[in-house]
DNA sequence: CGGCGAAGTTGATCCAGGTCAAAGTCCCGT
DNA sequence: ACGGGACTTTGACCTGGATCAACTTCGCCG
C-alpha cells in the first residue's frame, strides 16, 4: 500500500476536503497509525470528488446536525472545531468527540443522525450529499477501503475513550485530554507541540471527559500550581511532557 | 439494497460464520438497524468464504488476543461469549464490550490488537487469516460495504456506551446493561425476551459499566427488592419492562 | 456427606468529585 | 473608561459509590 504522499497535496485542487489532505487523528491513549485517504486517489478522482462537494461556513454555535433528525449530508471538516454530542433528557450533555480539520461527520449513513453536532468556533466544512458521496464510493472500492480503515480506527479511539471514562481519576482524565489534543493538533497542523490550543470551553472539556466544570477548573489550577502545565489564552502549555505521559500511563 | 434474507440461511453451508447468519446487535440505548452481511452474498461466495475459514473452540477463560500482541487472525463468534477488554497498569480492567455470536473480533486490521480478548464461557469462533479475509474482501466490494456499515454502527454503539459511562448513575447503568443484553440476545436467538441470560460474572458486568462489583450487586438486590427484576440462575428476569425503559430514558 | 475455594451479598466507613453559591476575569460595545 | 454578560475560578459542604471486610451461597471434588 502506498504511503500517504504529501506530493499529491501540491497538485490537488484548492477546494478539496481536508480529509484528503490531513491524516486522521490519533486516539486518546495510544498512537494509532493515521489513515490518509489521499493516497488512494489519482488526480482526476480528486477533481471529481471536489466537484461533488460544496463548501459551507458555520458560525460559532451554529448547528450542523440535530440528534434524531434526518440528515443526508456528509461533512468533512476543513477548519475550526465541531463538537459531537448527545443531549440527555435532563439537559445534561455528553460530548462524544471533537471534530478537527480532516474529520468526517455523518459517515454512519443512517437516515437519522445519532448525535447533535455544532460548531465550537467559526468553522468551515466540505459537504457532500450522501447519495452522491455514496455513489462515488461505490465506484471506488479503494476509497471505501480507506474509509473503512478510518471508521474502524475511530471506533478503536472511542473504545479507548471508554476506558478513560470508566476508570480514570480526574487528573488523569484532564491530562489525557491535553495529550490527546496535543497529538491531534500536531497531526494536523504541525504547530508547536508544547502549546496545546483549546478552542473549546471548560464546560465542553468537562462534558467530554465526564467531569464537571468545577473539577476541570480545579484540576487545571492544581496542575499549574505543580508546574506541570501553564495556562495560556486559548490553550495550555505542557511543561513536563515526559512526566505527564508517565502519570497518564500509570493511572 | 436487498433486505436481510432469511431464506438464504437455509441453503448456507453449515460451517458458515455466524455473522453471515445473524444480524449485528443493537446498541445500549437505541435500536440500531441490524446489519446483515448475508444478503450481500450469493451461494458460491458463501461457500468460498467458508473454505477460507477454520473453526476453533475456546474453553472458558481461554485467551484469543493479548493487548499489543501481533495478531493476524479475524474471528467471528459462533457460540458463547467473548469479552474484549483493556488491562490497566494497576491491574484494573475495563471491558470494552461483550462479543456475542455474530460479532467480529480483529476487524481493526492493525498489526497489533488494541485490546485483550478472552472467552467468558466455552465458545466457538470462525477464524480467518487476515490476509485471506482481506483479499476476499478486496474482491467483493459489496461485502466490504456491509462490513463498513457494521463497523460504523459498532462505533455508534461505542459512542452511546460512552454517554453511559460519562453521565449515568449506578441504577441507570445496570438497567441499561440489562436492556442492552436483552436486545442483543433477542436479536440473535429469539429467546424469551423477559429472561435475560447473563453468562458473565458480576465482576465482568462491573468492569463493563464502570462500577465495582459491590455496587452492581447492591443495585441488583435493590432492583429485585423493588420487584423490578427477578434474579435467576445465569440471568435476570425483567418484571417491569416499560417502567425500566422509562427510567433509563429519563437519565 | 463435608470441606474448600470461588463468586456473590451485605455492612461500615471514607473520600473524590458533585453541587451550590460567591467572587473574579475577560471581552466587547458604547 | 465604564458597564454588563459570559466564562472561569474558588470555597464550603454533601453524597454516591469506592473501599475494606465480613459473611453467605454455591459448585465441586474427595
Amino acid at each position: 500500500m502506498m504511503p500517504p504522499s504529501d506530493a499529491l497535496l501540491l497538485d490537488a485542487p484548492p477546494d478539496l476536503p481536508a480529509a484528503l489532505l490531513a491524516p486522521q487523528a490519533g486516539c486518546m491513549n495510544c498512537d494509532l497509525r493515521p489513515v490518509s485517504i489521499c493516497g488512494a486517489l489519482v488526480d482526476e478522482e480528486l477533481a471529481e470528488l471536489a466537484q461533488l462537494s460544496e463548501r459551507r461556513s458555520f458560525a460559532a454555535r451554529e448547528v450542523l446536525t440535530i440528534q434524531g433528525d434526518r440528515s443526508d449530508v456528509v461533512f468533512n471538516v476543513l477548519a475550526g472545531t465541531i463538537r459531537l454530542y448527545s443531549l440527555l433528557p435532563d439537559g445534561r450533555r455528553q460530548i462524544v468527540g471533537f471534530l478537527l480539520p480532516g474529520d468526517f461527520l455523518g459517515l454512519s449513513m443512517e437516515e437519522r443522525s445519532p448525535f447533535c453536532a455544532d460548531a465550537v468556533v467559526d468553522s468551515r466544512a466540505c459537504c457532500f450529499r450522501r447519495a452522491g458521496f455514496q455513489e462515488f464510493l461505490d465506484r471506488k472500492p479503494h476509497l471505501l477501503r480507506r474509509l473503512h480503515r478510518a471508521a474502524v480506527q475511530e471506533m478503536t479511539m472511542a473504545q479507548h475513550h471508554l476506558v478513560l471514562l470508566g476508570k480514570a481519576r480526574a487528573e488523569v482524565r484532564v491530562l489525557s485530554f491535553l495529550l490527546h489534543m496535543r497529538r491531534r493538533w500536531s497531526a494536523i497542523g504541525g504547530r508547536s507541540s508544547v502549546t496545546v490550543p483549546l478552542p473549546m470551553s471548560r464546560q465542553d472539556i468537562a462534558d467530554y471527559i465526564g467531569l464537571t466544570i468545577s473539577t476541570v477548573s480545579r484540576t487545571l489550577t492544581a496542575l499549574e500550581r505543580d508546574r506541570r502545565i501553564l495556562i495560556v489564552p486559548d490553550g495550555v502549555r505542557l511543561l513536563d511532557l515526559p512526566g505527564i505521559e508517565a502519570s497518564v500511563a500509570g493511572g
